[in-house]
DNA sequence: AAAAGAGGCAACCGCCCTGTA
DNA sequence: ATACAGGGCGGTTGCCTCTTT
């Protein structure tokens, strides 16, 4: 989303507050016309969002990115929340048990990637589905029967490949306490990651009904980025007249 | 050093499923 | 029973980076 905004040197912090407010609201009217942003996500888009979903938690996604001042879809918000901004999202190389139960896994369920990312923890399906066509798919012909069981198996089927990953998964969960902090994600938005104290729960929290709370929000959004001196309100997404 | 090709990954698209009115 | 909206999933695309020539 690009607003223009035009800065003067003695900007209050208040009025910036309420010259945010009042462009995002303005914005509204050009999200609902259709005129959604594609492509990358920005940092700045990705605070939004974080912020967001830390105070509203995760109620409508077709609504939220209105309220959060995002021309995203809801889709999109969706997916870039689930495969990298959701915290634990495990980044980084596959490690070898990682790569042995995506080959089980697959061989049993096909391209059943959601199921499949299930049974490692902190790996999105995307990530599984990414690494596949990647790196597994021509070491499965050697190593794999490669017909694709692509219809539901029987429990028995299913459950026979869930002890070697069930195995792996207690060894992953030993390391959960390190992992926690050493998978961040690798992009920028892990300074973001560590400023905000997310809660266990993220949905359902309420929605932002009425435009005080909506004003609340981008108060203390603005808030914590003067404290935590990121300052991505007043320079990263005012400058360059985008927010 | 520059161009071309290959690989990896983030994100979009469209279909399908499920819940609700 | 039906229509609709929201969300989930898999396939695919396109961009960026790295490697090779």
């Amino acid at each position: 989303m690009c607003i223009p905004i035009t800065l003067s040197s003695a900007i209050h912090a208040t009025d910036l507050i309420t010259l945010v407010y009042t462009k995002i609201m303005a914005s509204s009217s050009e999200m609902n016309t259709g005129e959604l942003k594609k492509g990358l996500w920005s940092h700045e888009e990705d605070q939004l969002l974080i912020s967001y979903i830390n105070r509203y938690g995760i109620w409508n996604w077709s609504q939220m990115p209105r309220f959060a001042g995002l021309a995203r879809s809801g889709k999109s918000c969706r997916l870039r929340w689930m495969n990298y901004l959701k915290p634990n999202v495990k980044k980084g190389i596959f490690s070898e048990e990682e790569e042995e139960i995506i080959l089980q896994s697959h061989s049993v369920l096909g391209n059943r990637w959601s199921e499949i990312a299930s049974r490692l923890p902190g790996r999105t399906d995307n990530d599984v589905k990414n690494h596949w066509h990647a790196h597994l798919k021509k070491r499965a012909n050697h190593q794999y029967d490669m017909t694709p069981k692509t219809t539901k198996q029987n429990d028995d089927s299913v459950e026979m490949i869930q002890h070697p990953a069930n195995h792996v998964n207690s060894n992953f969960e030993s390391c959960l306490t390190s992992y926690d902090n050493t998978f961040l994600p690798s992009s920028s938005t892990t300074s973001v990651y560590q400023e905000i104290n997310f809660g266990d729960d993220y949905y359902d929290t309420g929605s932002p009904g009425t435009v005080d709370e909506l004003q609340c929000f981008w108060q203390q959004l603005y808030s914590e980025n003067m404290d935590s001196g990121n300052n991505v309100i007043d320079q990263d997404l005012l400058n360059e007249d985008c927010f």
